[in-house]
DNA sequence: CGTCATTAATAATGCGCATCATCTTGTTGA
DNA sequence: TCAACAAGATGATGCGCATTATTAATGACG
């Protein structure tokens, strides 16, 4: 017979008091004048101890409280193909504060995969009301859902920069632009001059800002900026090796692996020919593969700021209900860009010599 | 103004209907003889539709109800240096599971971890309640805990075989013994007699299928069982060379990388002098490490199994309240070993010549 | 024409908690 | 002596849903 489990009325009945006061124990505050004396708080307090009382998250919920359980959604299909390289991290980084924090984590995993991505349905939508906040991680948010989330004043967070969605969003997420820029110096540093960047183009904030750093850098170096498509691997390298680069900047998207093969095969040995640098960590390392020079973005430093900022949110929206939770946390806490930490990897080198004709060098300044 | 949530009252105003009248349609039947005709059956089904409602599980869960969330509990502390290799391939056969059953997964991370295990306090215990029933992951699982379980009939799945607990519990594990005795065959076929075990000893379920299928399988050759404990690498590695093993079959759970470049350190090459077989992957594997030879545990579709078991379990409990869950699914379901696939990697060669005297070999039968 | 099944739906209740409105009991000031 | 007031605590209410008890309507049958 599963006996029944402790309740507020529970304790409230041996601490000789009436329900609401072990409420009121438990939240201490007086939301509205209400006072407890220090003597019966212990009492509850005792009380508390002696039962081993927990309260029930979901009668909390419907009660209007918090469950002290936070959300994680993921736009796209968490693992494309089996390999749990992207998010993982995150999560790692989110499980580590939120146990920290003392917080459950609901993956909502129930959302469907529609054209590829996870959508938040009216379905899937109130079923986030069960968690007192939420993590957004992924590129493919879309409009009409976000605006909902900010309609119902419901506090999330996105794991990865939100510019232009009227940059009001909170977030967490890195300073690709800078990184990227501090790559085209080092291989500037081993003089380079012929420097590629190769990937794919696209509107994701991630690669504008890689693109942006990028140009930037050349820019002030008085180099020329070329971009190589990368959608088709034996076509990237051939351009590369047809554009003479001795370096290239790789967002790591699609395998790198790849490339450096296509690379060696038409004869490009990286990184004594060509040098790699990667923007990024490759999404799916080859077991036995190579050791990426380039730089590593701290995902699950990511991951738990992210949580911590929500987990702020939360009390900060409860502490003032009614008003917007994000009026409570200064901007720079509100959205934060985190640095990426360059690695030495095997696959950066100095510029090679010139093999013949010199006309080949990029334009000076 | 964050506006009200669509509730079953709402829907069953649009329908001009009762509240009840809606959630009896909902959970489409009749618990105790109430009917519901055709009629008004499609006119709530079409307000809902319009109004897009969804329950809110938090109010499902309280008045007894399923929440379509599943919980994950992991004994042990999940990362343990922050690499997420162990428990990682687990989730990721959950979630997939998750998602075809249009579940949520909620993750046990507010338990703190107590000597570097997880203990499921009365106050954690409380929380399991949101979810409709929990996975149990890890090996120290605690007795008190697992009947408090019992006793209040909460449906629960272990990943990972349970023997020793009056081997009647839930679980979905994986033939270590089979895995580790074709081992020693795939060895034995290769010419190989001093074939040692190396590994740490302990009393959880994997270690103990390991040896018997070790033991029973050298037997069975006329081979002599050999074992090395593997605490310290290098002693282990002279230990090793001293019992002029030509083979071991090594647990996983210390690195193997460590143990072969203490091997290869006392001019032991690995495999041309020791062929070495993985009893399952490395835990955490080494960049760029080797390719090794052995067997692999199906984790993702361990984790997928456990969690398409678990939802069985907690649907027939909530068909047959009161009754234990277990007893509504057969055998064969209810406790599921899988098998290992052997892995072709490049820690195993034949038998090398002997070097002189011939007075080393193994015993015959 | 009245009684009793049968069907179809509703009212009422409780899950466990947070919160507001009230109530009781001292204490103070005039 | 009595109003005025504060401190300290309680009763009542509702969150959204599942479920039981109950009612209303309809037909069957003697």
């Amino acid at each position: 017979m599963p006996r029944r489990r402790i309740t507020q009325a529970d304790v409230a009945a041996m601490a000789g008091v009436s329900q609401a006061t072990v409420s009121f124990v438990l939240n201490d505050s007086n939301p509205s004048g209400v006072r407890i004396s220090e003597e019966t708080r212990q009492r509850v307090l005792d009380a508390i101890r002696i039962t081993g009382y927990s309260a029930n998250p979901a009668a909390q919920r419907l009660a209007g409280g918090l469950t002290q359980i936070l959300g994680v959604f993921t736009y796209e299909a968490t693992f494309p193909q089996g390999g749990r390289d992207f998010y993982g991290p995150f999560l790692v980084g989110i499980e580590h504060a939120a146990e920290k924090l003392g917080v459950d984590i609901l993956l909502f995993t129930s959302a469907r995969v529609e054209d590829g991505r996870r959508r938040l349905t009216r379905e899937g939508w109130q079923r986030l009301g069960v968690a007192d906040g939420c993590l957004l991680l992924g590129q493919q948010e879309d409009r009409g859902e976000l605006q909902h989330l900010l309609d119902t004043n419901y506090p999330f967070v996105f794991i990865g920069k939100r510019g232009s969605d009227g940059g009001r969003l909170p977030y967490v997420g890195v300073d690709y632009a800078t990184a990227t820029s501090r790559q085209v110096e080092r291989l500037a540093a081993l003089g380079h001059t012929r420097i590629g960047y190769v990937g794919p183009r696209g509107t994701d904030q991630p690669t504008l800002d890689r693109v942006e750093g990028y140009r930037l850098t050349m820019k002030q170096r008085g180099l020329t900026a070329r971009f190589v498509e990368l959608d088709d691997v034996a076509a990237a390298a051939t351009e590369i090796g047809d554009q003479r680069f001795t370096a290239i900047v790789v967002a790591p998207e699609n395998s790198p692996e790849e490339l450096a093969d296509a690379l060696e095969h038409r004869g490009l040995r990286v990184p004594v020919d060509v040098s790699v640098l990667l923007l990024g960590q490759p999404h799916r390392p080859r077991p036995g593969g190579r050791r990426w020079s380039g730089f590593s973005i701290p995902r699950e430093e990511m991951g738990a700021r992210a949580l911590y900022l929500l987990s702020r949110l939360v009390t900060a929206d409860a502490g003032q209900a009614g008003s917007r939770a994000a009026a409570q946390v200064p901007d720079d806490e509100l959205r934060q860009l985190l640095e990426c930490v360059d690695v030495d990897g095997a696959t950066l080198a100095p510029c090679p010599p010139e093999p013949t004709g010199s006309h080949d060098r990029t334009e000076p300044a």
